[in-house]
DNA sequence: AACGCATCCAACCGCATCTTG
DNA sequence: GCAAGATGCGGTTGGATGCGT
């Protein structure tokens, strides 16, 4: 059996509302406040239209302070940095913004922000491959002139090249998977993976089955070695924190007691502080990763919306800001660890996901469990 | 001017969660 | 503890508008 529907469909107004509708709701909503009832307020101030209508209307629209439109770089910026962090939940990125609404994120979000950031990585890549191109080019040129192809070569035995009329063997175009990779961006999955890529944690359903089903495996197996990356993100207590659920002082309490009754060692204030730590070096991460795109990413820790709790691991390093660069690939004898904290871990995770080198992946995920032993210390 | 296409954004919809009796 | 209704959230839609041809 269905749900009832909220209000009569057939009797209700849709579409967009006009002024005298607006001024009906604005006046009665300041004079009277929603009397703690949206399905009866139409009716009480002679609206026809859906009590959910008319708390988007208000919440959206006609609630006083509301900023439409002109977003700054710095607003820019802290989307990007919570969308890394904790994937679409605009109510939330809404409240670390006074005056923008849920709606207007989502939308600033869906149709500039992503292009933006998905345009920046589209370039970057393309100049990469041109790069990789030029290069390739000048291989096959080189190796070319070295093969000694018969009229008849087999040209199957290398992709790389095919026989042309003549006999001399001319290069072909790199593969079109980085080519289709590029396509492939505009689907949601796509670019989900892209900003895992980034340094992200992402909180749909989906994902937290996905989350689930390797907790199960890394319980019963161990740890995987070679996922390290992923470990982190699973050692998050707060993985498992409903995804549509808004977090308060109670719930989150509630959420500890129901995940953390057996385990005395983790108290709620450890608890709070190792989920806050994480957290922020998430978003330095995010931080770094931003930087990549060339957004200039400026996060600073210990302020308002992101605190270092106090006994934290990360105490001394509030009010630091991480307007971040990288310089060449990280390794074990050229990174030093003391004292670089969250942005050396930020570092490692894009390094660990940007390395193609397999000597190179080993030495970033080597730094990257150590960092996270150190600092996080929930192994 | 007319048309087609792209973009924007207000509003809707369905679902999950919360509240209340 | 349960059911029903209310609320909140995020994904999606479709009309308005802008822009290029």
């Amino acid at each position: 059996m269905g749900r009832a529907p909220c209000c009569d469909k057939a009797n209700v107004k849709k579409g967009p509302w006009s002024p005298e509708e607006d001024a009906k709701l604005k006046a009665y909503i300041e004079q009277h406040g929603t009397g703690g009832n949206w399905i009866a307020l139409p009716q009480k101030i002679g609206l026809k239209r859906c009590g959910k209508s008319c708390r988007l209307r208000w919440l959206n629209y006609l609630r006083p302070n509301i900023k439409h439109g002109g977003f700054s770089e710095e607003e820019d910026n802290i989307i990007c940095s919570l969308y890394i962090s904790i994937g679409s939940r605009w109510s939330i990125i809404a409240a670390q913004l006074p005056g923008r609404t849920d709606n207007d994120i989502k939308n600033y979000w869906n149709t500039r922000l992503k292009k933006k950031l998905l345009g920046k990585q589209r370039k970057e890549h393309q100049a990469r491959k041109a790069n990789s191109l030029k290069q390739e080019m000048k291989k096959c040129i080189a190796n070319s002139s070295n093969l000694m192809l018969t009229a008849t070569g087999n040209t199957t035995q290398n992709p790389n090249y095919f026989t042309h009329d003549h006999e001399t063997p001319l290069p072909t175009m790199p593969s079109i998977y980085t080519i289709n990779q590029d396509l492939a961006l505009n689907d949601q999955s796509s670019i989900r993976k892209l900003l895992i890529k980034l340094g992200g944690r992402f909180s749909s359903n989906d994902h937290h089955h996905h989350h689930q089903q390797q907790q199960q495996q890394q319980q019963s197996h161990g740890l995987d070695r070679n996922s390290s990356y992923n470990n982190l993100h699973h050692q998050n207590p707060l993985d498992n924190f409903p995804s549509s659920t808004t977090s308060t002082a109670a719930n989150t309490q509630q959420f500890y007691d129901n995940n953390n009754n057996n385990n005395n060692n983790n108290s709620f204030s450890q608890f709070l502080m190792n989920t806050t730590d994480q957290y922020n070096l998430e978003m330095a991460a995010a931080s770094v990763q931003m930087s990549l795109q060339g957004i200039n990413s400026n996060f600073q820790m210990g302020y308002d919306m992101n605190p270092v709790p106090e006994g934290s691991c990360l105490e001394g390093l509030e009010g630091s800001s991480y307007n971040c660069s990288t310089s060449g690939p990280i390794s074990a004898e050229s990174t030093s660890w003391d004292g670089m904290g969250p942005l050396a871990y930020a570092q490692t995770v894009s390094e660990f996901d940007r390395c193609a080198q397999p000597d190179h992946m080993l030495q970033a995920d080597y730094a990257f469990e150590e960092l996270h032993s150190r600092y996080i210390g929930l192994h």
